[in-house]
DNA sequence: TTATAGTTTAACCAAATGGTTGAATTAGAT
DNA sequence: ATCTAATTCAACCATTTGGTTAAACTATAA
Protein backbone atom coordinates (compact mmCIF):
# COMPACT_ATOMS: atom_id res chain seq x y z
CA UNK A 1 0.00 0.00 0.00
CA UNK A 2 1.09 3.64 -0.73
CA UNK A 3 1.06 4.38 2.94
CA UNK A 4 3.35 2.09 4.12
CA UNK A 5 6.71 2.59 3.33
CA UNK A 6 8.58 1.38 0.02
CA UNK A 7 10.11 -2.64 1.08
CA UNK A 8 13.38 -1.08 -0.82
CA UNK A 9 13.29 1.80 1.72
CA UNK A 10 12.75 -0.53 4.11
CA UNK A 11 15.27 -2.25 3.72
CA UNK A 12 17.94 0.34 2.77
CA UNK A 13 17.30 2.02 5.93
CA UNK A 14 17.14 -1.30 8.09
CA UNK A 15 21.04 -1.41 6.59
CA UNK A 16 22.28 1.77 6.90
CA UNK A 17 21.53 0.97 10.61
CA UNK A 18 22.97 -2.66 11.12
CA UNK A 19 26.18 -1.87 8.69
CA UNK A 20 26.69 1.64 10.82
CA UNK A 21 26.55 -0.30 13.90
CA UNK A 22 28.36 -3.41 13.18
CA UNK A 23 30.58 -2.64 10.28
CA UNK A 24 30.68 -4.97 7.03
CA UNK A 25 31.89 -7.79 8.90
CA UNK A 26 29.83 -7.51 11.61
CA UNK A 27 26.75 -7.12 10.03
CA UNK A 28 24.25 -9.75 9.23
CA UNK A 29 22.00 -10.56 6.30
CA UNK A 30 19.45 -11.98 8.68
CA UNK A 31 19.65 -8.80 10.94
CA UNK A 32 19.06 -6.27 8.42
CA UNK A 33 15.72 -8.08 6.79
CA UNK A 34 14.69 -8.60 10.75
CA UNK A 35 15.19 -4.90 11.60
CA UNK A 36 13.51 -4.22 8.24
CA UNK A 37 10.86 -6.51 8.91
CA UNK A 38 10.67 -8.19 5.81
CA UNK A 39 12.13 -12.00 4.52
CA UNK A 40 15.75 -12.40 3.70
CA UNK A 41 15.44 -13.13 0.20
CA UNK A 42 14.17 -9.05 -0.30
CA UNK A 43 17.41 -8.44 0.60
CA UNK A 44 18.84 -10.26 -2.79
CA UNK A 45 15.93 -9.31 -4.68
CA UNK A 46 16.09 -5.27 -4.15
CA UNK A 47 20.08 -5.59 -3.69
CA UNK A 48 21.76 -8.43 -5.78
CA UNK A 49 24.49 -9.11 -2.72
CA UNK A 50 25.39 -7.91 0.57
CA UNK A 51 28.42 -6.31 -0.90
CA UNK A 52 26.18 -4.06 -3.08
CA UNK A 53 23.74 -3.41 -0.22
CA UNK A 54 26.79 -2.08 1.86
CA UNK A 55 28.03 -0.16 -0.88
CA UNK A 56 24.77 1.79 -1.27
CA UNK A 57 24.94 2.31 2.63
CA UNK A 58 28.59 3.65 2.19
CA UNK A 59 28.21 5.68 -0.53
CA UNK A 60 25.59 7.09 0.95
CA UNK A 61 27.01 8.16 4.13
CA UNK A 62 29.94 9.54 2.25
CA UNK A 63 27.51 11.76 0.11
CA UNK A 64 26.05 13.30 3.65
CA UNK A 65 29.13 14.88 4.34
CA UNK A 66 31.90 15.27 1.57
CA UNK A 67 29.76 17.14 -0.55
CA UNK A 68 29.02 19.54 1.92
CA UNK A 69 32.05 20.03 3.25
CA UNK A 70 33.64 20.93 0.51
CA UNK A 71 30.72 23.47 -0.40
CA UNK A 72 31.47 25.36 2.91
CA UNK A 73 34.89 25.25 1.69
CA UNK A 74 34.40 26.49 -1.64
CA UNK A 75 31.58 29.37 -0.49
CA UNK A 76 32.56 32.93 -0.63
CA UNK A 77 32.74 33.59 3.46
CA UNK A 78 35.97 34.27 5.67
CA UNK A 79 37.88 31.44 6.54
CA UNK A 80 36.45 32.27 10.08
CA UNK A 81 33.18 31.76 9.27
CA UNK A 82 34.14 28.78 7.53
CA UNK A 83 35.50 26.91 10.14
CA UNK A 84 32.42 28.00 12.22
CA UNK A 85 30.34 26.50 9.40
CA UNK A 86 31.76 23.33 9.76
CA UNK A 87 32.25 22.77 13.05
CA UNK A 88 28.60 23.03 12.91
CA UNK A 89 27.84 21.15 10.10
CA UNK A 90 29.61 18.10 11.87
CA UNK A 91 28.11 18.74 14.75
CA UNK A 92 24.27 18.89 13.75
CA UNK A 93 25.42 15.81 10.96
CA UNK A 94 26.00 13.68 14.61
CA UNK A 95 22.90 14.29 16.32
CA UNK A 96 20.52 12.92 13.45
CA UNK A 97 23.59 9.78 12.42
CA UNK A 98 25.39 8.74 15.81
CA UNK A 99 27.50 6.39 14.32
CA UNK A 100 27.64 7.55 10.51
CA UNK A 101 31.29 9.34 11.27
CA UNK A 102 32.97 6.07 12.91
CA UNK A 103 31.89 4.14 10.11
CA UNK A 104 32.86 6.10 7.20
CA UNK A 105 35.95 6.28 8.75
CA UNK A 106 36.50 3.13 9.76
CA UNK A 107 35.52 1.23 6.55
CA UNK A 108 37.28 3.55 4.18
CA UNK A 109 40.50 2.08 6.04
CA UNK A 110 39.09 -1.69 5.84
CA UNK A 111 39.22 -0.82 1.65
CA UNK A 112 40.85 2.08 0.77
CA UNK A 113 40.18 1.44 -2.72
CA UNK A 114 36.65 1.81 -2.79
CA UNK A 115 37.01 5.21 -1.00
CA UNK A 116 39.45 6.05 -3.82
CA UNK A 117 37.50 5.55 -6.59
CA UNK A 118 34.31 7.18 -4.79
CA UNK A 119 36.73 10.54 -4.61
CA UNK A 120 37.92 10.27 -7.96
CA UNK A 121 34.58 9.30 -9.30
CA UNK A 122 32.79 12.99 -8.02
CA UNK A 123 35.94 14.71 -8.76
CA UNK A 124 36.18 16.05 -5.07
CA UNK A 125 39.39 18.32 -4.84
CA UNK A 126 39.95 20.78 -2.18
CA UNK A 127 39.05 23.92 -3.19
CA UNK A 128 41.10 26.98 -4.70
CA UNK A 129 39.19 29.28 -2.84
CA UNK A 130 39.91 27.56 0.60
CA UNK A 131 43.00 27.05 -0.34
CA UNK A 132 44.19 30.52 -1.27
CA UNK A 133 42.43 32.04 1.55
CA UNK A 134 45.01 30.37 3.73
CA UNK A 135 47.72 30.81 1.81
CA UNK A 136 47.19 34.39 1.64
CA UNK A 137 46.28 34.92 5.94
CA UNK A 138 50.23 33.05 6.22
CA UNK A 139 51.19 35.41 2.93
CA UNK A 140 49.51 38.70 4.53
CA UNK A 141 51.62 38.22 8.17
CA UNK A 142 48.26 37.55 10.02
CA UNK A 143 48.50 34.22 10.27
CA UNK A 144 51.04 31.88 11.80
CA UNK A 145 52.87 29.72 8.64
CA UNK A 146 50.46 26.63 8.22
CA UNK A 147 49.50 24.41 5.32
CA UNK A 148 45.87 24.19 4.38
CA UNK A 149 46.24 20.60 4.37
CA UNK A 150 47.01 20.31 8.12
CA UNK A 151 44.46 23.53 8.72
CA UNK A 152 41.79 21.72 7.82
CA UNK A 153 42.62 18.20 9.20
CA UNK A 154 43.16 20.21 12.67
CA UNK A 155 39.11 21.43 12.20
CA UNK A 156 38.29 17.15 11.27
CA UNK A 157 39.66 15.75 14.11
CA UNK A 158 39.00 17.75 16.71
CA UNK A 159 35.16 17.64 15.32
CA UNK A 160 35.38 13.89 14.26
CA UNK A 161 37.51 12.28 17.15
CA UNK A 162 34.95 13.34 20.09
CA UNK A 163 32.60 11.71 18.35
CA UNK A 164 34.49 8.84 17.07
CA UNK A 165 35.77 8.15 20.64
CA UNK A 166 33.53 9.06 22.62
CA UNK A 167 32.78 5.84 24.27
CA UNK A 168 36.39 6.29 25.59
CA UNK A 169 35.94 9.71 25.81
CA UNK A 170 32.94 9.24 27.93
CA UNK A 171 34.18 6.41 30.34
CA UNK A 172 37.50 8.39 31.09
CA UNK A 173 35.75 11.61 31.80
CA UNK A 174 32.89 9.78 33.12
CA UNK A 175 29.88 11.39 31.82
CA UNK A 176 26.64 10.36 31.25
CA UNK A 177 25.04 10.67 27.58
CA UNK A 178 23.49 14.06 28.70
CA UNK A 179 26.30 15.49 29.85
CA UNK A 180 28.44 14.18 27.01
CA UNK A 181 25.84 15.81 24.66
CA UNK A 182 26.73 18.98 25.85
CA UNK A 183 30.30 18.48 26.10
CA UNK A 184 30.20 18.19 22.56
CA UNK A 185 27.91 21.51 22.15
CA UNK A 186 30.72 23.29 23.82
CA UNK A 187 32.85 22.80 21.08
CA UNK A 188 30.61 24.21 18.60
CA UNK A 189 32.57 27.44 20.04
CA UNK A 190 35.71 26.31 21.83
CA UNK A 191 36.88 24.49 17.77
CA UNK A 192 36.64 27.65 16.46
CA UNK A 193 38.58 29.60 19.07
CA UNK A 194 41.40 26.92 19.45
CA UNK A 195 41.97 26.91 15.85
CA UNK A 196 42.40 30.40 16.13
CA UNK A 197 43.54 31.87 19.06
CA UNK A 198 44.51 29.25 21.18
CA UNK A 199 44.35 28.33 25.23
CA UNK A 200 47.15 30.95 26.18
CA UNK A 201 45.39 34.73 26.45
CA UNK B 1 64.06 -25.23 20.04
CA UNK B 2 65.49 -22.19 22.13
CA UNK B 3 66.24 -20.11 19.48
CA UNK B 4 62.74 -20.14 17.77
CA UNK B 5 60.08 -18.07 19.15
CA UNK B 6 58.10 -19.19 21.69
CA UNK B 7 55.05 -20.79 19.80
CA UNK B 8 52.58 -18.97 22.58
CA UNK B 9 54.42 -15.29 21.10
CA UNK B 10 53.83 -16.39 17.56
CA UNK B 11 50.55 -16.79 17.91
CA UNK B 12 50.03 -13.91 19.86
CA UNK B 13 51.74 -11.40 17.59
CA UNK B 14 50.30 -12.93 14.66
CA UNK B 15 46.92 -12.22 16.10
CA UNK B 16 47.69 -8.72 16.99
CA UNK B 17 48.81 -8.20 13.09
CA UNK B 18 45.81 -10.09 12.07
CA UNK B 19 43.15 -8.24 14.75
CA UNK B 20 44.90 -5.10 14.11
CA UNK B 21 43.94 -5.24 10.49
CA UNK B 22 40.83 -6.75 10.46
CA UNK B 23 38.94 -6.42 13.47
CA UNK B 24 37.11 -8.83 15.31
CA UNK B 25 34.24 -9.42 13.21
CA UNK B 26 36.75 -9.48 9.96
CA UNK B 27 39.78 -11.80 12.04
CA UNK B 28 39.62 -15.39 10.38
CA UNK B 29 41.33 -17.95 13.14
CA UNK B 30 42.48 -19.80 10.07
CA UNK B 31 44.80 -16.38 8.69
CA UNK B 32 45.94 -15.95 12.31
CA UNK B 33 47.43 -19.62 12.25
CA UNK B 34 48.87 -19.13 8.81
CA UNK B 35 50.42 -15.66 10.17
CA UNK B 36 52.12 -18.01 12.81
CA UNK B 37 53.20 -20.50 10.80
CA UNK B 38 51.32 -23.30 13.07
CA UNK B 39 48.45 -25.21 13.16
CA UNK B 40 44.92 -23.89 13.86
CA UNK B 41 43.97 -26.15 16.68
CA UNK B 42 47.32 -24.48 18.37
CA UNK B 43 45.56 -21.23 18.82
CA UNK B 44 42.80 -23.41 20.86
CA UNK B 45 45.45 -24.75 22.89
CA UNK B 46 47.34 -21.71 24.14
CA UNK B 47 44.21 -19.45 23.96
CA UNK B 48 40.94 -20.96 24.54
CA UNK B 49 38.84 -19.21 22.13
CA UNK B 50 38.96 -16.50 19.83
CA UNK B 51 36.85 -14.25 22.15
CA UNK B 52 40.27 -15.19 24.54
CA UNK B 53 42.44 -14.11 22.10
CA UNK B 54 40.82 -10.65 21.25
CA UNK B 55 40.96 -10.18 24.66
CA UNK B 56 44.70 -10.53 25.26
CA UNK B 57 45.80 -8.30 21.94
CA UNK B 58 42.80 -5.50 23.08
CA UNK B 59 44.29 -5.49 26.44
CA UNK B 60 47.96 -5.45 25.81
CA UNK B 61 47.03 -2.66 22.89
CA UNK B 62 45.22 -0.59 25.48
CA UNK B 63 48.25 -1.01 28.11
CA UNK B 64 50.47 0.37 25.06
CA UNK B 65 48.63 3.61 25.36
CA UNK B 66 46.87 4.53 28.63
CA UNK B 67 49.24 4.11 30.79
CA UNK B 68 51.85 5.96 29.26
CA UNK B 69 49.32 9.16 28.47
CA UNK B 70 48.68 9.27 32.03
CA UNK B 71 51.94 8.76 33.27
CA UNK B 72 52.59 11.70 30.90
CA UNK B 73 49.62 13.91 32.23
CA UNK B 74 50.56 12.90 35.97
CA UNK B 75 54.24 14.29 36.06
CA UNK B 76 55.87 17.40 37.22
CA UNK B 77 56.20 19.36 34.14
CA UNK B 78 54.48 22.54 32.37
CA UNK B 79 51.17 22.08 31.23
CA UNK B 80 53.05 22.43 27.32
CA UNK B 81 55.67 20.23 27.97
CA UNK B 82 53.22 17.42 28.84
CA UNK B 83 51.01 18.53 25.69
CA UNK B 84 54.87 18.37 23.91
CA UNK B 85 55.13 14.88 25.05
CA UNK B 86 52.10 13.59 24.65
CA UNK B 87 52.31 14.51 21.03
CA UNK B 88 55.80 12.78 20.88
CA UNK B 89 54.40 10.12 22.23
CA UNK B 90 51.28 9.86 20.27
CA UNK B 91 53.43 9.83 16.95
CA UNK B 92 56.40 7.14 18.50
CA UNK B 93 53.77 4.60 18.70
CA UNK B 94 52.02 5.29 15.92
CA UNK B 95 55.39 4.80 13.81
CA UNK B 96 55.89 1.04 15.15
CA UNK B 97 51.97 0.27 15.50
CA UNK B 98 50.49 1.70 12.62
CA UNK B 99 47.22 0.48 13.25
CA UNK B 100 46.75 0.14 16.43
CA UNK B 101 45.41 3.45 17.38
CA UNK B 102 42.34 2.58 15.23
CA UNK B 103 42.19 -1.21 16.37
CA UNK B 104 41.77 0.20 20.13
CA UNK B 105 39.21 3.04 19.24
CA UNK B 106 37.19 1.03 16.75
CA UNK B 107 36.89 -2.20 19.47
CA UNK B 108 36.02 -0.23 22.35
CA UNK B 109 32.58 1.58 20.20
CA UNK B 110 32.35 -2.06 19.33
CA UNK B 111 31.99 -2.90 22.83
CA UNK B 112 31.69 -0.41 25.41
CA UNK B 113 31.63 -2.56 28.25
CA UNK B 114 34.70 -4.50 27.42
CA UNK B 115 36.77 -1.02 27.76
CA UNK B 116 34.56 0.40 30.77
CA UNK B 117 35.72 -2.65 33.02
CA UNK B 118 39.04 -2.46 32.35
CA UNK B 119 39.47 0.85 32.79
CA UNK B 120 37.80 0.31 36.49
CA UNK B 121 40.37 -2.93 36.55
CA UNK B 122 43.56 -0.69 36.08
CA UNK B 123 41.74 1.68 38.26
CA UNK B 124 42.49 4.98 36.01
CA UNK B 125 41.19 8.06 36.02
CA UNK B 126 42.67 11.92 35.20
CA UNK B 127 45.49 12.51 37.12
CA UNK B 128 44.84 15.49 39.73
CA UNK B 129 48.08 17.18 38.59
CA UNK B 130 46.64 17.87 34.93
CA UNK B 131 43.78 18.83 35.93
CA UNK B 132 44.45 21.37 38.71
CA UNK B 133 47.30 22.96 35.94
CA UNK B 134 44.85 23.57 33.77
CA UNK B 135 42.43 24.95 36.27
CA UNK B 136 45.41 27.19 37.95
CA UNK B 137 46.28 28.60 34.29
CA UNK B 138 42.43 29.44 34.09
CA UNK B 139 42.09 31.05 37.24
CA UNK B 140 45.56 33.15 37.13
CA UNK B 141 44.14 34.57 34.07
CA UNK B 142 47.38 33.03 31.69
CA UNK B 143 44.58 30.92 30.00
CA UNK B 144 41.27 31.34 28.53
CA UNK B 145 38.41 29.51 30.40
CA UNK B 146 38.16 25.60 29.19
CA UNK B 147 37.55 22.67 31.10
CA UNK B 148 40.96 19.90 31.81
CA UNK B 149 38.25 17.82 29.51
CA UNK B 150 38.38 19.51 26.43
CA UNK B 151 41.45 20.45 26.59
CA UNK B 152 43.26 16.90 26.85
CA UNK B 153 40.49 15.83 24.43
CA UNK B 154 42.12 18.10 21.98
CA UNK B 155 44.98 17.42 21.97
CA UNK B 156 44.15 13.63 21.67
CA UNK B 157 42.21 14.04 18.65
CA UNK B 158 44.94 16.69 17.06
CA UNK B 159 47.43 13.27 17.27
CA UNK B 160 44.89 10.17 16.65
CA UNK B 161 42.40 11.35 14.01
CA UNK B 162 45.19 11.75 11.23
CA UNK B 163 46.13 8.44 11.84
CA UNK B 164 43.02 6.62 12.23
CA UNK B 165 41.74 8.63 9.08
CA UNK B 166 45.21 8.35 7.13
CA UNK B 167 43.27 6.53 4.62
CA UNK B 168 41.01 9.53 3.78
CA UNK B 169 43.66 12.31 4.57
CA UNK B 170 45.90 10.61 1.58
CA UNK B 171 43.39 10.55 -0.93
CA UNK B 172 42.35 14.27 -0.23
CA UNK B 173 45.13 15.38 -0.20
CA UNK B 174 47.00 13.59 -3.10
CA UNK B 175 49.72 12.83 -0.48
CA UNK B 176 51.58 9.46 -1.06
CA UNK B 177 52.67 7.18 1.93
CA UNK B 178 56.41 9.30 2.36
CA UNK B 179 54.64 12.35 2.46
CA UNK B 180 52.07 11.81 4.51
CA UNK B 181 55.23 10.03 7.18
CA UNK B 182 56.12 13.84 6.76
CA UNK B 183 52.99 15.72 7.01
CA UNK B 184 51.98 14.08 10.19
CA UNK B 185 55.39 14.19 11.79
CA UNK B 186 55.36 18.05 10.72
CA UNK B 187 52.18 17.77 13.52
CA UNK B 188 55.20 17.18 16.39
CA UNK B 189 55.68 20.80 16.52
CA UNK B 190 52.49 21.95 15.06
CA UNK B 191 49.71 20.87 17.59
CA UNK B 192 51.46 22.15 20.52
CA UNK B 193 51.89 25.38 18.46
CA UNK B 194 47.95 25.43 17.65
CA UNK B 195 46.92 24.52 21.40
CA UNK B 196 48.79 26.85 22.85
CA UNK B 197 48.71 29.51 20.16
CA UNK B 198 45.95 29.10 17.45
CA UNK B 199 47.05 30.25 13.79
CA UNK B 200 46.43 34.12 14.44
CA UNK B 201 49.74 35.84 14.91
C1' DT C 1 -12.52 -12.39 -15.22
C1' DT C 2 -8.16 -13.44 -16.39
C1' DA C 3 -3.52 -12.92 -17.99
C1' DT C 4 0.76 -10.76 -16.63
C1' DA C 5 4.44 -8.79 -14.32
C1' DG C 6 6.11 -7.55 -10.02
C1' DT C 7 6.64 -9.01 -5.20
C1' DT C 8 7.04 -12.08 -1.20
C1' DT C 9 7.86 -16.35 1.10
C1' DA C 10 9.60 -20.87 2.95
C1' DA C 11 12.69 -24.31 2.18
C1' DC C 12 17.16 -25.27 0.72
C1' DC C 13 22.25 -25.24 -0.30
C1' DA C 14 27.29 -24.95 -0.44
C1' DA C 15 30.96 -22.81 1.70
C1' DA C 16 33.15 -20.97 5.56
C1' DT C 17 33.90 -20.63 10.40
C1' DG C 18 35.09 -21.45 15.25
C1' DG C 19 35.93 -25.26 17.71
C1' DT C 20 37.00 -30.47 19.10
C1' DT C 21 39.28 -34.88 19.33
C1' DG C 22 42.46 -38.37 19.64
C1' DA C 23 46.50 -39.96 17.96
C1' DA C 24 51.42 -38.83 17.21
C1' DT C 25 55.51 -36.47 18.37
C1' DT C 26 58.81 -34.22 21.32
C1' DA C 27 61.34 -32.68 25.39
C1' DG C 28 62.73 -33.40 30.01
C1' DA C 29 63.20 -35.81 34.19
C1' DT C 30 64.55 -40.20 36.44
C1' DA D 1 66.75 -45.98 28.02
C1' DT D 2 62.24 -45.06 29.42
C1' DC D 3 58.45 -42.95 31.36
C1' DT D 4 55.62 -38.81 31.56
C1' DA D 5 53.66 -34.61 30.49
C1' DA D 6 53.53 -30.99 27.34
C1' DT D 7 53.03 -29.92 22.52
C1' DT D 8 51.66 -30.48 17.71
C1' DC D 9 48.88 -32.13 14.04
C1' DA D 10 45.33 -33.94 10.66
C1' DA D 11 40.81 -35.06 10.36
C1' DC D 12 36.45 -33.98 11.80
C1' DC D 13 32.09 -31.52 13.46
C1' DA D 14 28.11 -28.40 14.28
C1' DT D 15 26.62 -24.01 13.27
C1' DT D 16 26.31 -19.95 10.84
C1' DT D 17 26.47 -17.35 6.74
C1' DG D 18 25.45 -15.38 2.23
C1' DG D 19 22.95 -16.79 -1.36
C1' DT D 20 19.37 -19.58 -4.46
C1' DT D 21 15.07 -21.45 -6.06
C1' DA D 22 10.62 -22.39 -7.15
C1' DA D 23 6.27 -21.86 -5.70
C1' DA D 24 2.66 -18.57 -4.04
C1' DC D 25 0.58 -14.27 -3.69
C1' DT D 26 -0.97 -9.51 -5.29
C1' DA D 27 -2.10 -5.70 -7.93
C1' DT D 28 -3.28 -4.01 -12.27
C1' DA D 29 -4.46 -3.63 -17.05
C1' DA D 30 -7.04 -5.74 -20.89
Amino acid sequence: MAIEKETEERIFEAAQRVFQLRGFEGARMQEISDEAGINKSMLHYYFRSKNALFQEVFKSGVKKIMPALFGILANDKTLREKVVQIVNFYHDVYLENTHLPAFVVYEMNQNPERFKEFIKSMDMHLPEEFIEQVEEGVASGKMRRIAPDQFLINVISLCMMPMIARNMAQTLFHLDDTEYDSFLNERRELIPNLIFNGVIL
